[in-house]
DNA sequence: TTGAAAGCGCTAACAT
DNA sequence: ATGTTAGCGCTTTCAA
């Protein structure tokens, strides 16, 4: 592999004048910028980014961790947040925290504070105080952060006005027993967990369901677990206790297709029996049968707006920003629709 | 942040002594190492990857290039990759190729060649030579490697074997006429596409229409692009045309989600009217309406082979390896099983 | 068993 | 406009 002096030999140049060059500082000249450029071509080299890292704390890449991998919205929105990085010139580097606090902690400590210059972080176990200790003082953005004390900018995903929406949208349709399906009514006593991704959709239902004058005790309030599997075998559960609804607000699409599939299962028709809105506009749910009507949660602009305030926090770092720009922390919300689909149409 | 001299300071020795105790020396006294170790904890000391990187070329993080973050099955190699990274104590970054030659090239050589030890790689667009101009001589191994000159390591899904599984089982449940539906028949005439997953699934289905004495013209072989929603399209076309059959393989469950939903569309009903199997085994078949019956790749399986390939690279790589090992490029094959469900079930 | 010292490749302050 | 030089934090000979 070609190094600076490498190329700096060949060009006939120092090291420095081969740097300054490469990286298009104007004060040299352009034919000794051509030169230099030609020659580390012809070499085929590329800068050393742990040399660079380690020199100049900057590497041009930023870290993504993210609860699975393998679950159709987290998985899109690395997706979207890579796409729209690249747009800035970043190379984007995704892992997945499995959930667990120990590999968050790995994570945050091993790589994304060592070889990123930021991190756009999904907390899941890990409190923004822990990771005070962790992120090497890096920039960081929050997904979802569910501390009120914020410490680091926040995307937050449209959970109130989205769950909101959902409620409105299965009472136009003319439901009025609606059910909730993926959160334990318990959580409201829970302070700790009012600002949760759950907390906040159940608060957005709520209101929902008060400004619609509809009552609702904890009866319309089914737990489950957020997969398919779970959702399939609540359903199955829910229908064999004869309890019924004629709407069902499920928190996320992948437990709205799971209860899809666990009505389809106790022959319950979707729409006519019960209609089902779910909550993210995963792409599955466009192709299943039926199609599902959901809450799309825009993840285009969610990572417009968490690239955004990493760029800023960047730029902070680097001191491309004049003096007494406000630095305060901010806290964003990314926008969503309705898709109106099969499973709530009649 | 901590550094090694503020560790060793802390503890009153040598940094080279530090550094000795906190990878395990045995050169290093306990009670030297315990202090050391103590101090480190104390400070809350992390090494620092890029100046272990670029001193010692090595930094315990292996990078995975895939297509695309958001399909299914990518997504869940992904997956099963960083769990068994995980399991021989190594980090695991993932990237996205956008199946874009462009940015294949700008990952092997910004990021995956620099700040990983080794790489698992899906190549798309760029050729094996073309590979080995940008990987930095770092330990490779390819996914699914269409060239049949073997320059790195690969492990191959199990193409042909589970695509004449599921051309044998659609025979098994009764079909005479079996279409194949997300490749184009005219491959078999492009070399360089033979070995190619398609070619290699198609491959593997012409060789069970042989042996099964089923007699298959290229009206059995239906192209489309692997994704729902023009696997979708092109069943409303194949419908409305007329041609029908009594079985249907897709090239990879995606294909075939959206082909369920196509047919459901046009009131084909699956399996009665037509039988329909996948490939892939992704999570998603398991819930469908009806359920997918699919070739399922054993994705840890495949991520164990991939990782043990790597690892044996990376052995190499630091002579952890006794004299006279076999180097010489191994190719595996991942393991496969039949799923029946609800879409072959008759 | 431990320490001293060199240097990986790069960037940026300073000098020319 | 270009060159000289110091040093980022670590590992690894080599010497003690």
């Amino acid at each position: 592999m070609a190094t600076m002096t490498d190329v700096a030999k060949a060009a006939g140049v120092s090291r420095a004048t081969a740097s300054y060059a490469l990286r298009g500082d104007p004060r040299i000249s352009p034919a000794t910028a051509n030169k230099v450029r030609r020659a580390a071509a012809s070499l085929n080299y590329t800068t050393n980014l742990s040399a660079r890292s380690l020199r100049s704390g900057r590497s041009g890449v930023i870290g993504v961790a993210i609860f699975e991998l393998d679950k159709p919205y987290p998985s899109e929105m690395s997706a979207a947040i890579s796409r729209e990085a690249a747009r800035h010139g970043l190379e984007t580097i995704v892992q997945q925290t499995s959930n667990s606090k120990e590999r968050e902690i790995s994570i945050l400590r091993k790589v994304t504070s060592q070889l990123c210059d930021g991190t756009i972080f999904s907390p899941g176990n890990v409190s923004p105080e822990e990771i005070t200790a962790l992120y090497g003082g890096k920039p960081m953005i929050l997904l979802d952060d569910i501390s009120d004390d914020p410490l680091f900018d926040c995307v937050f995903t449209p959970c109130e006005a989205g769950a909101e929406a959902a409620i409105r949208h299965l009472y136009e349709v003319g439901c009025r027993n609606i059910g909730v399906l993926g959160v334990d009514y318990r959580i409201l006593l829970d302070d700790s967990q009012a600002t949760s991704v759950s907390g906040r959709r159940l608060a957005g239902a709520l209101k929902a369901f008060d400004d619609l004058n509809i009552n609702v005790d904890e009866r319309n309030f089914v737990h489950t677990l957020w997969d398919m599997e779970h959702a399939r075998a609540t359903m199955h559960r829910l229908v064999d206790s004869g309890r019924m609804f004629d709407g069902l607000f499920c928190l996320t699409d992948t437990v709205a297709l799971g209860a899809l599939r666990g009505l389809a299962d106790r022959g319950v028709r979707v729409p006519d029996d019960m209609a089902v809105i779910g909550f993210d506009g995963i792409n599955e749910g466009e192709y299943s049968i039926p199609s599902l009507t959901t809450i799309e949660t825009d993840l285009d602009d969610l990572a417009k707006k968490a690239i955004e305030l990493l760029s800023f926090r960047l730029d902070v770092a680097n001191g491309d920003v004049p003096e007494g720009t406000d630095l305060s922390t901010r806290r964003l919300t990314a926008d969503f629709r309705l898709i109106e689909r099969e499973s709530t149409r009649r």
